[in-house]
DNA sequence: TTACGCTGTCGAACTTATTCTACAATTAAT
DNA sequence: ATTAATTGTAGAATAAGTTCGACAGCGTAA
């Protein structure tokens, strides 16, 4: 292992629980690391207007802003910063979508310390992390690639389909409206979660509001 | 403040980092405490059985058994345990039912650590740990019978499918994980529509986002 | 320019979900 | 104490949704 270094960290959480356990794990791992700590989006973009930071661990689920705005609100201030989505959601979905808009990295809040300590370090020493799960379905060309909203994933009439579900209409409603056969928009209905990488409507209505 | 006790906890909560940074707050406080953990419900039951225990700390968001079951469970083992639950989310709506099932205190995950401190140390000393917040609620619910959140028209059977629907469950998926058919399932979906005078799962989803 | 992938569409067979009715066990209300 | 409403549960019939295979038109990269 390496010898610790004065690395400077900043944890955004909104649960001040959960920043001192990683806190905690953090100064385990590199014992004189500066640690900020940040509880909603207002101080983490406070924090880094003052500080550099190498590691940003970032909760996704912030109340006041969502996490893809902060991504690219962070990169605008601190480019060259590294940052690892830190996750309640089990959904590997979620990875794509943040590792895209430019974080480098997603651990989920379930993982076990020693998977925690493994994505520390591994962000510290290789600047990224990502688990082999993630990595079987994006491969690193994701990382590096220009951001693509993964609506433009989807055909105008895909589009016009998903609109309507995420409205709360049956698959008939959405048939009679756009006169087609109920098969077709199941069909439809296929192609977009194949597309989104999901595969049911409340997933579905996440994304719109994420993308949206 | 009071000496430090050899006090025993359990703390149950799915995030391994959780349950690390709880474990730090209470071994700050009691500074001899025997402390426990469980990931999931299997454990907690499994180190109750085994383990006479002073405060169950735990997170209502278990994968494997909704939490109500759990407080009942955990009665059956060990009476005379205090319970404090743990979540992530607003008092608001649950707090009422879990005291009700039969927790003694109930704890924000996004409180700061001086509440999180006292809540603890209140648990210890007074057995019970209960938010002004949650006090108004108690009596107005008293004194006025009507619900404030539409949500509390809900049995608890009800918020629990309701709670998977959003999820993006299929009911068959809930059927099996409640161990219902699939037409009582079908009959719950009914009744929360009704109750919430809505009519799919989009406006279930929304209704949540707000009152949740 | 040819082949290949994407798009929009559907039918038939099959799987899931809803409805409607019902009943026992609580719980609340008078 | 009795009645009424709520809750948790299903079965059967019916409706809605999915799957899978198919096919034609359209763009586009080779």
């Amino acid at each position: 292992m390496k010898t610790p270094q004065n690395f400077t960290f900043l944890i955004a959480d909104d649960h001040s629980i959960v920043r001192q356990g990683v806190s905690l794990l953090i100064k385990e791992l590199f014992f004189n690391a500066k640690i900020h700590q940040a509880g909603n989006f207002k101080e983490t973009l406070k924090v880094l207007r003052e500080t550099k930071i190498d590691l940003l661990v970032l909760d996704i689920n912030f109340p006041d802003g969502n996490s893809l705005n902060i991504i690219a609100e962070t990169k605008a201030i601190q480019p060259d910063i590294k940052i690892l989505i830190f996750s309640a959601y089990d959904e590997d979905i979620y990875a794509l979508r943040y590792l895209n808009a430019g974080a480098s990295g997603y651990l989920n809040k379930g993982s076990n310390e020693q998977e925690m300590k493994h994505a520390l370090k591994s962000m510290m020493v290789s600047g990224k992390y990502i688990t082999q799960n993630i990595k079987d379905r994006i491969l690193d060309s994701y990382i590096s690639k220009k951001p693509v909203n993964p609506l433009e994933l989807l055909s105008n009439r895909e589009v016009e389909v998903a609109r309507l579900l995420i409205k709360g209409y049956g698959n008939m409603e959405i048939a009679e409206q756009l006169q087609v056969k109920k098969s077709t928009v199941s069909t439809f209905k296929n192609r977009i979660f194949e597309k989104l990488e999901i595969n049911n409507l409340a997933d579905l209505i996440d994304f719109f509001q994420l993308y949206n």
